[in-house]
RNA sequence: GGGCGAUUAGCUCAGUCGGUUAGAGCGCUUCUCUGAUAAGGAAGAGGUCCCAGGUUCGAGUCCUGGAUCGCCCA
């Protein structure tokens, strides 16, 4: 113990008092100190998923970092190592989108004319325009990291390792350049990777053309006719310009129909859908295959058959015809769509993509060249129109994929792109994820598992300029080297690179080893989420250093960030861990939902309704805050953030804990207590001490399961019995310097804040400090383990507890006041019950102020009882008979019953002609309130009050009044709580009887060391049921 | 269109193995206690457990279908 503790502030101010303690940890360096004491013990491996500092931090990150926070800190002082490096993710698209706005940039071309070097450079900076203001909100939250030596994707060393783990996917053949139709964003003019699809508001729901286009048959094959039309339909009309093929199924039924003077195809199913009302006639029926190779006249004229090769223009056989939508006959334009792009593919079509890479038609297209495709759409309809190609233009609403950073839609399109054959491995992803334990449990068969099942190659390959490039080199032979550390290219090109970022990587070239031409790099940088997902070893500069570092420190035992990282982080961790090492990276995900505003909508800047985490730091303080998200949903449902709840969690726990601890601060230094000795214990005591270690008990368990959410609840479910039963039900002792009360109290309040420790860290350093202060910092001590329980006690307390309630809620009914004494309180209780509240017949007595309590055997001495089947027994005995049993019972006689339980006997009823015993488990007793009685019932448990006064109990209520008033007079006064007075009172002669006659209470509570009843007209006046009581106290000497 | 999750009091949330009067906190009304407490205690008001079927002696809980919301995918 640390001496008599020092005095508390009655009114903290909890953001003021977590300053103060920010400072002692700095003084104390508390944090690494904490990793310090730990050396050389098994490591618990936490990764800290990097953010991007180039905004401020919101109120999600700090979600975030509550939870990445809680457990490494549980950890710790379970014993564990817990080294916690700190990440920052570099590179990508949003940072380059920043630095470009601030230049005034509007296309990809101002980039390159700018410099590549320069526009790098303020990469650079921008990525740390608010790493200041992380780093403040790190610390203030109290999120222990370490943000000196943390990693951060943009170093040199970080590249290196990236660049080892692409070189060992390259020699294990799974990465490769593909041609594939890729979401690509016109205005950004890059590739964007299937993760990038899944970020908020990429999918909005727009308006596109819906078109039915007529293809005449210049070439018929099986049961077409020239002059038939081919009917196909689509609702991108820009990609008409370059259709190169019309598919249909080869088994699907489709038909030449006659509509007014023409002929048109399409699949039976659709015909009415398409053709809608207008007249029409079934001339033919046919399978798609029949129509193979047919040729017809494409919707525009810009691009000749013969430059997609012989079957350009002509029927072809595809499996991905549906009859969900359109015609049943597919306009293909091969580098506009991925099933396109595929039936391409598989008959040999020549690509032709007559779209520039900012998004507008090139030369080929006449007198559309230069415009914008999405622009051209209508004007493109209105020729079909013009020239009788059109059946029917319509508008349609559906999702379409945007690019997430500006907006822009984005378009399907044939590129070249770096793959990563993902695909190859997916049994390997999945047994991967078997290992890994998921919390909440669904998300790893339902979200993440399904993401998996359904995995396609990833693209690895961005058009960009700030990110990690690929170190892939080519030679005008299409040999390809690919470069795993920085010695290597040395050693082939004789230059020792200092920063590899572009360009200065791009001007690193070396002859082929192959056929001796120079190979150059190719121009790409890879997607951040490689970067990230290669933290585990890419922090530590692993392979090339720190492999044994890297190998202690790997897979982590725990990760934790947002549910949006399932595609993001989560996957690219567990792929890139998965494609290196076969294995998992993390054994323990926590996912955390999302945070929206008090109407539930999401937080936006557009929206205003962003919930600034300054405001709440400043205002309620960070472990109000923690203990807020920590405690008032499971973390994965995601939180209406509600300031007023935040306000609560100050008002319902932090208070009453801040109370309770300056409670015995106050009589701890009135009695001087230092060193208050165990011992002599009461029942009371031993009942705090027994629920204490329940609590240690459960919060480990809890803790243990990641399950922060109801390992605090019970914490606040202890201190509420602490506050509110142990300290309501002990305060004389501590008036009176009972050391085993004191150290029963110190007891469970240093333990309390050594569990409180990993939750709010602040106010439970500030209580450790001074109650105990063994270590510099409860963060430096060990998580506490359980101490002995008496469940027997904890269970007797229950049941005295609601002798208690049932009493308070009769008195209630009576309207008799509290401070009124009375002569008994009359206690029905089955045995067990009644052995209870006898243990504990003191504590109930002074809670109901009654002098005595009497019991009486059973319930129905004070109300008839009630005798119901206790189903959860019977239902399973009985099954479809349990109505009859319930008749049954209902008929017993209740008495009888009574007896018969109390006896031992068991009760025989007839059930379909069979006859059963019934024993006690089997029943459920309860009372019926009596008519003229004041009595409280709780099943088989009831309790009654006797109203009668006498003039003796009534001289004592007044006393009581009398002693109430004078602690109120002595309030007024400003006089400490161990200040002695000298008291004087008048007024009504009956309430100066009952003062005289209880002379000796009245001065024992009011610390009255004289007391004259010589007060006439003078002192404070109070009002006493009707009469007047003046009351005067001067302080004296103790 | 598909997947995952959610839906319980005005608000925020519990609700165990299916067991018969569905709970807590906040807020509201009334009373009460106070020698730490902006706290505590008692009473009251407040419920279509999203809806409809089904299984069962018995469904907030299990099954099927649907609605609404959120997230993810297409």
């Amino acid at each position: 113990m640390a001496g008599v503790p020092q005095p508390v502030e009655k009114d903290p101010s909890f953001p003021a008092l977590e300053e103060r303690v920010l400072e002692r940890w700095r003084e104390h360096d508390v944090f690494r100190e904490s990793i310090r004491r730990r050396a050389g013990a098994e490591p618990w491996v936490f990764y800290e998923g990097p953010p991007t500092a180039n905004g401020p931090p919101g109120s999600h990150h700090v979600l975030a970092r509550v939870f990445k926070d809680i457990f490494p800190r549980y950890q710790t002082m379970l014993g564990r190592y817990v080294e916690r490096k700190g990440g920052w993710d570099c590179h990508g698209l949003p940072v380059e989108l920043a630095v470009e706005k601030e230049l005034g940039f509007t296309q990809k071309d101002d980039i390159e004319r700018y410099g590549i070097a320069e526009f790098n450079a303020r990469c650079r900076e921008k990525v740390f325009s608010h790493v200041e203001d992380w780093n403040r909100l790190t610390e203030r939250i109290a999120y222990w990291i370490d943000l000196d030596d943390a990693y951060r994707t943009m170093d040199a060393a970080y590249i290196e390792s990236v660049w080892w783990a692409l070189k060992t996917i390259w020699e294990k053949g799974l990465l490769y350049e593909g041609f594939k139709v890729v979401p690509y964003c016109p205005r950004d003019q890059v590739t964007l990777s299937s993760h990038e699809l899944g970020q908020p508001g990429a999918y909005r729901d727009v308006e596109d053309p819906s078109v039915y286009v007529r293809l005449p048959v210049t070439k018929p094959v099986g049961p077409l006719a020239e002059g038939d039309e081919l009917l196909v339909w689509t609702t991108t009309p820009w990609t008409l310009v370059s259709n190169a093929a019309v598919a249909v199924d080869p088994d699907l039924a489709y038909v030449r129909a006659r509509e007014d003077d023409r002929v048109v195809v399409v699949a039976e199913a659709l015909l009415d859908d398409v053709l809608g009302d207008a007249e029409h006639e079934v001339l033919a029926r046919f399978p798609g295959r029949e129509i193979e190779g047919a040729g017809y006249e494409p919707p525009f004229d810009f691009i000749p058959a013969e430059a997609y090769g012989p079957r350009g223009h002509t029927v072809l056989l595809g499996d991905f015809v549906t009859t969900e939508a359109g015609t049943g006959l597919v306009h293909t334009a091969i580098a506009f769509g991925e099933d396109d792009f595929r039936l391409g593919e598989q008959y040999g079509l020549t690509v032709v993509n007559p779209v520039r890479l900012d998004g507008t038609y090139d030369e080929r297209i006449g007198p559309y060249a230069g415009r914008g495709v999405k622009d051209a759409d209508t004007d493109l309809v209105e020729d079909l129109r013009a020239r009788g190609r059109l059946l029917r233009a319509e508008s349609y609403l559906h999702s379409y994929p945007h690019c997430w950073r500006c907006g822009t839609p984005l378009l399907y399109y044939a590129k070249p792109s770096w793959y990563i054959a993902t695909t190859k491995i997916r049994d390997r992803l999945l047994a991967a994820n078997e290992s890994v334990t998921w919390y909440p449990e669904h998300v790893k068969h339902g979200r993440f598992g399904k993401w998996l099942e359904n995995n396609v190659d990833w693209a690895l390959s961005r058009e960009r300029y700030w990110g990690t490039p690929l170190p892939v080199w080519r030679c005008p032979e299409g040999h390809v080297h690919t470069v795993g550390s920085f010695d290597e290219l040395e050693e082939l090109s004789g230059v020792r690179i200092e920063d590899p970022h572009r360009p200065y990587v791009d001007d690193v070239g070396f002859p082929c080893p192959h056929c001796g031409q120079r190979a150059e790099r190719v121009p790409e940088v890879i997607d951040v989420w490689f970067d990230s997902g290669s933290m585990p070893f890419a922090q530590w500069h692993a392979p090339h250093e720190n492999a044994d570092v890297f190998q202690a420190r790997f897979p982590a035992d725990y990760i934790c960030e947002a549910l949006d990282q399932t595609r993001g982080w989560f996957y690219s961790l567990l792929a890139v861990s998965t494609l290196l090492f076969d294995r998992s990276s993390f054994k323990t995900v926590l996912c955390l939902g999302l945070i929206l505003d008090e109407q539930g909508r999401k937080m936006s800047k557009s929206l205003g309704n962003v919930v600034d985490p300054w405001d709440v730091l400043d205002r309620y303080g960070a472990d109000a805050f923690r203990w807020y998200f920590l405690t008032a949903a499971q973390p994965w449902d995601g939180y209406r953030l509600n300031l007023e709840k935040i306000g609560e969690s100050v008002r319902l726990f932090l208070l009453p804990l801040w109370n309770t601890y300056s409670f015995y601060v106050l009589y701890a230094r009135a009695n001087d207590v230092a060193e208050a000795r165990a011992g002599g214990e009461t029942d009371l005591d031993r009942w705090a001490l027994s629920r204490l270690a329940d609590t240690v008990e459960f919060v480990r368990e809890r803790m243990d399961d990641y399950d922060a959410t109801n390992a605090g609840r019970a914490l606040a479910a202890l201190l509420d019995d602490l506050s509110n039963w142990y300290v309501r039900r002990s305060r004389r002792r501590f008036w009176d310097g009972d050391e085993a009360a004191f150290a029963t109290l110190h007891t469970c309040l240093v333990t309390i804040s050594q569990l409180l420790a990993p939750f709010c860290p602040f106010v439970a350093d500030e209580i450790y400090g001074n109650l105990d202060g063994t270590e510099p910092s409860v963060h430096l001590t060990d998580f506490p383990v359980p101490g002995e329980r008496d469940e027997q006690l904890e269970a007797d307390m229950a049941v005295a507890r609601v002798a208690v309630r049932l009493g308070l809620a009769a008195r209630g009914q009576a309207k008799m006041k509290l401070r009124q004494p009375l002569h008994a309180a009359v206690v029905a209780a089955e045995a067990g019950e009644r052995a209870a509240i006898e243990r504990l017949s003191d504590l109930v007595r002074e809670e109901l102020n009654v002098k005595e309590l009497r019991f009486v055997s059973a319930a129905d001495e004070l109300g008839s009882l009630e005798v119901k089947p206790n189903y959860r027994v019977l239902g399973p005995r009985f099954g479809k008979d349990m109505p009859i049993v319930a008749l049954a019972v209902a008929g017993l006689d209740p008495a009888h019953v009574a007896r018969a339980l109390r006896d031992g006997e068991p009760l025989p009823i007839s059930v379909g002609g069979h006859d059963h015993e019934l024993g006690p488990d089997d029943l459920i007793t309860a009372t019926k309130p009596l008519e003229g009685y004041e009595v409280e019932r709780e099943g088989s448990h009831a309790v009654a009050l006797e109203l009668g006064l006498d003039d003796g109990l009534r001289r004592e209520g007044l006393a009581r009044e009398v002693v109430h008033a004078v602690q109120a007079a002595r309030r007024d006064a400003g006089l400490d709580v161990s200040d002695r007075i000298a008291l004087r009172l008048g007024g009504d002669d009956a309430l100066l009887d009952a003062a005289r006659a209880h002379e000796a209470y009245v001065m024992g509570e009011t610390l009255a060391r004289t007391v004259g009843y010589d007060l006439d007209g003078a002192g404070e006046p109070a009002r006493i049921e009707g009469m007047e009581l003046r009351v005067a106290v001067e302080r004296v000497a103790g």
